[in-house]
DNA sequence: GCAAAACCTGACCAAACGGTCAAAATGAGG
DNA sequence: CCTCATTTTGACCGTTTGGTCAGGTTTTGC
């Protein structure tokens, strides 16, 4: 999952040989990285890859598009290097799940995971769904290979939880994708949420209400609630 | 939802005052528009609108882009028309939700109409979820009054669903979205469920395994599901 | 405090883009 | 076959975009 990280090779800067130690970055060049990157991810997340500008970008991050491009060799290098840099982030909750623990606490734990960060990288979870909506050019491989085979684990350990008959049978990549696609769904489509409901995950009283009904929805369809069958008068 | 079809007014054809009665095409109009429609829907869906171009989208149609903007005045108005055409086609599922029908029945048809939507017609949804995404700027209105009120009218339903004690108290938007959230998933993310499945909803096989989990899922979150609760040995 | 490296800028360029226009080609009606 | 409206084309234009470059300014190491 390094191929997509900083990969600074030539053109910009870091090319002469005086340089501070292997890889490590002057303070100034942490600081503008830092400031582009955040100003890349906003802009590429909120119009695309295509529909984002270097000038734009730029202003955003403060500086000249003539500095910004002394950072980054190219458009693209810099789309990557943001790409790479929230992807361990991204794939992070779903590595917690634990085949030994109790199946509706992982599971709350990780639907929670999920929703926390659509509600607080909302940018990251469009960042992705754009580039996957566009057919992966540049994530490709690392969907095919690193993502395949952790989900692969993980629906070895929903499996095993299954074959114990901890939890309903399901198709374990299904449950995983709709997982997947109800957390995100908050952060990737917040407008029309926000035209329908008024509010969005920042709200602590959406998101609380959002994580309850998300989660016992998914428990339940999995056998995993309480006894709480009938509540009706 | 008219505001958003046709609305050739003027810089393009039928300017002039010999027409073929009122606001019908001829046939070479007809079959032109039809096929920069079906084009530009292909472009628009995978790269999005900022990524499309006129030319390629004319290329696409079979005509040069000067003719192509005989037929539209713009690249925004083409795209006004993609988005007009299909947006219908994209609400009607949600309109045969039946009040008076059986929940599971009802849930199970408006899954399955979504999730064959997704199968059949996934540029459409990647389309949506394009125009959503980058903050519904002409879909906006459209969302804030029709498709709210259309989820509320049919929030009322699943509450009385619940009121009559037929399902599991949930809250009915949630329930709308997580329906919405996975069955366009499929489509949307498509690269994505190819890279780790290795096909998607095309395949008849596939797209059943999805259709009875996705379903059988979500009903059981909502208590609806046969008495099949344990199965284990 | 002084070189040398690192950092930054504005002017510039070629390509791609959306869109215009005059004129040619094509079709339909008499 | 002629005429006129419709359809199609290619040449063209102004703007925007990603990227380069020569040179100026600041920081750093000694």
């Amino acid at each position: 999952m390094k191929h997509l990280a900083a990969q600074r090779g030539k053109g910009g800067p870091l090319k002469k040989k005086t340089q501070i130690a292997q890889g490590s970055l002057s303070r100034i060049q942490e600081k503008n990285r830092a400031l582009i990157l955040e100003a890349a991810l906003q802009e590429f997340s909120k119009v695309g890859y295509s529909g984002a500008t270097v000038e734009r970008i730029a202003t955003a991050a403060g500086m000249s598009k003539s500095n910004l491009l002394y950072y980054f060799p190219s458009k693209a290098a810099m789309y990557e290097s943001v790409l790479g840099r929230i992807l361990d982030d991204w794939l992070a909750p779903l590595r917690t799940l634990d085949p030994l623990g109790d199946p509706a606490q992982e599971l709350r734990a990780y639907i929670g995971s999920k929703l926390t960060i659509s509600a607080r990288h909302p940018q990251a979870s469009r960042l992705f769904a754009n580039e996957i909506m566009r057919g992966a050019p540049r994530l490709g491989r690392v969907l095919e290979t690193d993502l395949k085979a952790l989900v692969a684990d993980k629906c070895d350990v929903i499996e095993s939880w299954i074959k114990a008959g901890k939890i309903r049978p399901v198709n374990p990549v299904h449950l995983i994708f709709t997982i997947w696609a109800t957390t995100q769904h908050y952060a990737d489509f917040a407008p029309q949420v926000r035209a329908i409901t008024g509010t969005d995950l920042s709200d602590p009283d959406f998101f609380a209400e959002t994580e309850k009904t998300v989660t016992d929805l998914i428990l339940a369809g999995l056998g995993l609630q309480m006894p709480q069958a009938a509540k009706v008068a």
